[in-house]
DNA sequence: ATTATACATTGACAAACTTCGATATGTCTT
DNA sequence: AAGACATATCGAAGTTTGTCAATGTATAAT
């Protein structure tokens, strides 16, 4: 028992680990995520993460969509907005 | 009971940890935290990871700064050898 | 003292990143 | 159909990052 078990990740892991820590490795990102996940209902649109953010819209929605690739946010689309939720993979990473 | 708690955190805060994950976030310096914690007794030199790493001993060295920098790791001078060791900041965060 | 070893620092360069303004796409209203 | 609104994409400018070879610094061995 309590084999000392060599935990061994797989490049192509690595790479999906990294990526989902250098997503959240910048502060836009950051407070971006956690102003999503202090929202309302755990989710909020472009239009009231701008104004906050105190950059540009387009700056935003990049940011958001490097946020989905990771895997952190998930996007709806609702009528003319776009709704970006925190993914449960985001949860159990951020602590 | 169960108050909706509103978790704003300083920009000091938000920086803090964006350079944790930053420094996470990059598959380099996250394969090299992964060795020292598989490692013999949790800790290991420069000379036993650079050859692993195909990378130069300098590329090695600068990375381990960066990552003790951010408070993930310690390092610890023994003779000739700089035995780097991952801090429980870094265990907390890696999952 | 000289030499060898382990690691850190410097300087340089290409690649990647952040940000913006401008423009395109899609959706709702009238 | 036309306009307004929300978001996405593009192209460009400036900055940061990852990497190396060369060099510097400290410790150990001869």
């Amino acid at each position: 028992m309590a084999q000392p078990l060599q935990i061994q990740k797989s490049p192509r892991v690595i790479a999906g680990l990294a990526a989902q820590y250098k997503a959240l490795g910048d502060t836009t990102r950051l407070s971006l995520i956690m102003a999503i996940a202090a929202g309302e209902n755990g989710e909020a649109c472009v239009c009231d993460l701008t104004p906050d953010s105190g950059l540009s819209q387009s700056t935003v929605s990049h940011h958001l969509k490097i946020l989905v690739e990771a895997g952190l946010l998930s996007r709806t689309q609702r009528g003319k907005w776009a709704f970006y939720e925190v993914t449960g993979q985001a949860k159990k990473l951020i602590k």
